[in-house]
DNA sequence: CATCTATGTTGACATACATCGAACTAAATC
DNA sequence: GATTTAGTTCGATGTATGTCAACATAGATG
């Protein structure tokens, strides 16, 4: 559910393409603040194992009763997926009884772009 | 200052090649500890804006007053670089009246290499 | 040595954030 | 419709963190 409708193809669908590498030139004070709030949602710890969790899925996906044991209770397993989708990293979708989590396609080659300065492919 | 007698030989002195890449595995907890360590030192605004102020120097180097200017006060700015030097991603050296940091080596390829899975070299 | 400039350290303060228990919603099942 | 299971939202709380002013240190220079 978005705004679907209306635009014909100009669906960019990639989140990652707002700076450039961090080798390339100082960061302006707005690509700072977009590229921070990346890291940031890769900055703690159960995030990350979250994180990892859902990308390394074979299927691709992994709905939150199969990566919880992560050593917090399950509001913090939620409040900590909840950030990593505001962060434009994860999307979920309800199945039935489970929700799934799956990582957002470019992301990750997105961010090693930021750091390598090019990245596969 | 830290444990650096009894071992003889086994400086890492790499910061990075210390966890998989997020694609692999679920990482442990003490993997996601120091991995979210690094992304947390790229979490803040600030903090970006003066590692890429280093990382994009041609020189391979900047002295602190070149890249001072990033609306915070001096001692904010000192506060920033210890950080991302405690994290390993910056090293320092005073020459004269200036003190120059630049990007540790290995830094940048390494933390690509854990988001993409295989990096550059 | 006095002084000026370039950085770093300390202490204080306000905000952000991770965490949990309790209460809530969604779907299945009895 | 009552119950159970899966997941989220809410409210409270303790801790971490970014920020600055004041002070401290390191070199250079008069």
């Amino acid at each position: 559910m978005s705004n679907r409708r209306t635009l014909p193809e100009l669906e960019p669908d990639v989140v990652v393409p707002c700076c450039p590498p961090l080798t390339e030139r100082t960061l302006t004070a707005a690509e700072a603040e977009r590229t921070a709030a990346m890291f940031k949602a890769l900055s703690d710890p159960v995030r990350l194992r979250l994180f990892s969790a859902v990308a390394s899925a074979p299927s691709g996906e992994a709905c939150v009763c199969d990566i919880s044991d992560v050593g917090v209770s399950g509001p913090t397993v939620s409040h900590h997926l909840k950030k990593l989708k505001e962060a434009g990293l994860l999307a979920s979708e309800r199945r039935g009884t489970w929700v799934y989590y799956r990582v957002e396609p470019s992301v990750l080659a997105g961010m090693g772009r930021l750091l390598t300065g090019a990245g596969p492919a």
